[in-house]
DNA sequence: GATAGTAACTATGATAATCATAGTGACAAG
DNA sequence: CTTGTCACTATGATTATCATAGTTACTATC
């Protein structure tokens, strides 16, 4: 690519936010930062991108104030990566991705009947789908209300990716 | 770029969205088709894309049942682009980008104090902040149930780039 | 105490996507 | 019959991405 124009002041919230988001390792990396991944190995075997673009992405994503590094040991000083506020607010945007996905993009039987990801309501403990607001409850839905599970096929296909 | 991985056989919904999602260029036309610009050349001024990359993501979008390529006239053929309803169902996704760039992604008072961009309830005339439910009478919220309203500032940036 | 890991990167070169700019085809209007 | 509009396509320079290999700083094993 070349120097690709610059968004970043462009009054448009979406094309602010497409200055970060358009991008699909930046993508990935939340993704996996949102599943609890906070190594640079275990995020660059996982979304299968090279060392260098996730470097370059996490301190990207760093500069955004979306992610800190975060010192989890000392002796050979390692690093880990965490999201902010900032970037824990994100989450809306791609579990909306998700839901997404999960209505369009799968061919009939490809995940064997369910969703790919089972989201279940911590609260109530109902199976939410892909709604936004707890289809047992009614509450609204956000980051932290929300347990995850991969299918067997999702996490199969994890399991091969980090081995 | 080199050939990007390819995610469309991911098991990960997220992974299978950021696959589209994931480019800039489709972001800001996808912005652009929910805005009703429908049009080759408007779409391609406002985004500031090269009518390459335009074209290019048109295509895929169609390819990808997201857009439908409709004629509006037979003299001179012309076309133009709407969304299906696949696509008008990624509204919670630019809806949800656009309300973290409105919480996160301004300096202070670089609006002018509200919002760049402004959503009212249709239905009750609420602003909605940027709220998956009315704070008037609590509706979950969707594309056409919302009226957008740029700000002054947006709309003069807006006008220029179409003159 | 030399070899083999482990984790977090950086370096290098080939490939391909993006941008800027210019050009094309079909028609309408002056 | 020249100018204008719309929806594109063509071309060449630039630069991001990928794949692969190497580096640094330790720890653990033989």
């Amino acid at each position: 690519m070349p120097k690709r124009a610059d968004l970043s002041d462009t009054f448009c919230p979406v094309g602010r936010s497409a200055e970060l988001l358009g991008d699909r390792a930046v993508l990935l990396i939340l993704r996996d930062l949102f599943f609890g991944r906070r190594r640079f190995e275990a995020i660059a075997a996982n979304t299968g991108l090279g060392p260098q673009l996730v470097s370059a992405r996490l301190k990207l994503l760093e500069k955004e104030g979306v992610v800190e590094r975060h010192a989890y040991q000392a002796k050979p000083l390692r690093h880990e990566y965490r999201l902010t506020d900032k970037g824990k607010d994100l989450f809306d945007v791609l579990y909306a991705m998700r839901g997404w996905a999960e209505r369009w993009a799968y061919r009939d039987g490809e995940t064997g009947g369910g969703p790919a990801m089972r989201y279940l309501h911590r609260a109530c403990g109902t199976d939410v789908g892909t709604a936004t607001i707890c289809p047992g409850c009614g509450a609204l839905l956000g980051y932290g209300d929300l347990k995850g599970e991969p299918s067997p096929a999702l996490k199969a296909e994890q399991a091969a990716r980090a081995g």
